[in-house]
DNA sequence: ACTAATGTCTCTAGCAACTATAGCTTCAAG
DNA sequence: CTTGAAGCTATAGTTGCTAGAGACATTAGT
């Protein structure tokens, strides 16, 4: 059995992570030692292990939620979780390709100073007046952020 | 002069956003009607443009607070506003570095989910088993996301 | 056995950048 | 003149944590 300090480092996540994840029960509570603190099994370590991973790869929360509610279901079929993978590459490709817009944009931008006063500077201009973008932007970033 | 519903409109701003800009210092306090309603000047909608545009670009409002400051100040030397920009662009190429490492990861998955059952399924699994993946994408989704 | 240094506990509050709700007042159109 | 839309303030919620305070537990060194 592990402790909270022990397992947050083999699993890379940090300890008030895990308590976090336990809190919002993405973790089932765990085991307490005689002086209330936590204990892990090698179980919590694999469960704790596989949402650090899809946090890696981009998942929100709740899809990660889904995604462990099916995995203790092995009998199921695995369509809804390709459907939630699916719509993850999706979500990333969508993205990838707004980025990809916005980086052409700040490049522009950034070519553009010259290097002279704020009155001169393209960077302050351009972000001023929409139409001299050459690309149609406008709502990215939010979703970018 | 324009209500705030209209300047919205017009910027493309919601309008609890611009309330909340005007309380976080963003934009200054708006003038009022007899009736107590906010009524802005052309200036002030430019202004907001200008902070919508930067928003779009992915720019921070912290960032966009500093742009606003030295576009305040024409004389300056553009050097800080190219910085800001520059950062920016950074930013921007370290997300999609990232971004395209994941989506390998994530097509990877995809593509070998055969449809079959939970326990058969490559997405679970990999999920499960950071050492199935071709890519180091290790502390990249938070960053992403 | 004692002490000091960590580690852990709970609880609360904070971060970005909004969004939503409630309950009220004001304005513009018919 | 009335009604419905738009505006007002204030508060709380969102996501996914992170930071802090103050108290208890455990471990390492002497």
């Amino acid at each position: 059995m592990l402790t909270i300090g022990k397992l947050g480092a083999s699993a890379g996540v940090k300890v008030p992570t895990i308590r976090y994840y336990e809190q919002i029960g993405l973790l089932p509570e765990a085991e307490r030692s005689s002086g209330n603190q936590r204990l892990y099994s090698r179980k919590a370590m694999e469960r704790l292990a596989f949402i650090r991973h899809a946090r890696d790869l981009g998942f929100t929360l709740e899809a990660i939620r889904d995604l462990l509610s099916l995995s203790d279901k092995p009998d199921q079929s695995c369509a809804a979780a390709d459907a939630i993978a699916q719509a993850q590459l999706a979500e990333v490709e969508s993205r990838l390709a707004r980025l990809t817009a916005l980086k052409a944009e700040l490049q522009r931008m950034v070519l553009q100073c010259a290097g002279g006063k704020i009155c001169d500077c393209r960077v302050i201009e351009v972000l001023g007046d929409h139409s001299l973008c050459s690309t149609d932007h406008r709502h990215v970033g939010e979703v970018v952020a």
